[in-house]
Parts: C-alpha cells; sequence; structure tokens
DNA sequence: CCGTTGACCAGGC
DNA sequence: GGCCTGGCCAACG
C-alpha cells in the first residue's frame, strides 16, 4: 500500500508532466492512481505550489474550471489557460482538443 | 468518536 | 447543456 506521502508526491508528478496548452481531468489523474477524484482536488489544495506544479492545467471532467482555484478562483485560472492558448466554449475548456493523456 | 465538508464524478431527467 | 441524486473517502472540528 503507498503511503498517502506517495500519493501526494505521485499527483504532483503527474500534473507537473502536462504541457503547456493542454490539461487534463481530476478523475483522469484518480483512475490512473486509482484513487477517488477527491483526494486529488486535496492534495491540489492542500499543496497550493502554482510555481513548481501548474494545477491550474487541471480542470472538471466536464472541462469547467475548479470554483475554489486558490490564486483567484476559476476566473483566474481561466485566464491562466487562455494565456496558454488553450480554446474555451463559455466556461469551460475544449477537452477534445486539449486533453492530454501521454503520461509516462 | 461522529457529523459535516469538499479544487469530484456518473447517471438519470 | 443544466439540475438533482447518490456515491465516494480523507480531513476537520
Amino acid at each position: 500500500m503507498p503511503t498517502d506521502e506517495q500519493i501526494r508526491s505521485a499527483v504532483l508528478d503527474l500534473v507537473a508532466q502536462v504541457p503547456l496548452g493542454r490539461v487534463t481531468t481530476y478523475g483522469a489523474l484518480a483512475r490512473m492512481l486509482k484513487i477517488n477524484p477527491r483526494q486529488i482536488g486535496r492534495v491540489l489544495h492542500s499543496n497550493t505550489n502554482p510555481l513548481k506544479y501548474p494545477c491550474h492545467r487541471v480542470v472538471h471532467h466536464d472541462g469547467a474550471t475548479a470554483a475554489a482555484y486558490v490564486f483567484g478562483g476559476s476566473g483566474k485560472q481561466q485566464l491562466l489557460l487562455k494565456n496558454e492558448g488553450v480554446v474555451f466554449t463559455g466556461k469551460r475548456v475544449v477537452l477534445a482538443s486539449h486533453f492530454f493523456n501521454d503520461f509516462h
């Protein structure tokens, strides 16, 4: 059994792999690590380190941005993503063209 | 110890 | 797509 510390670093490691202009979802990460999606959110929330881990590239399963993004809310997260060239349809990311799944 | 909460998700309407 | 419901499970008070 992996310790929660291993889980934590595994999540952050995966997030760090998401390239510029691409995104992934909480659920996708959760399935990869065989854990509950809520744990993903917990890890990202308790480890706000935007400089090292691009947590703004993690969105909801439907492409919606995180409501409680620590840096300034979903609006700020959208701004950061748009800044990387991510295309939106209204309030949600176009997952069809930006979803990243080629993890190591 | 226990009820509540929450950076979620899938299914049904 | 939107709204509700139930399930999930660790963290918090």
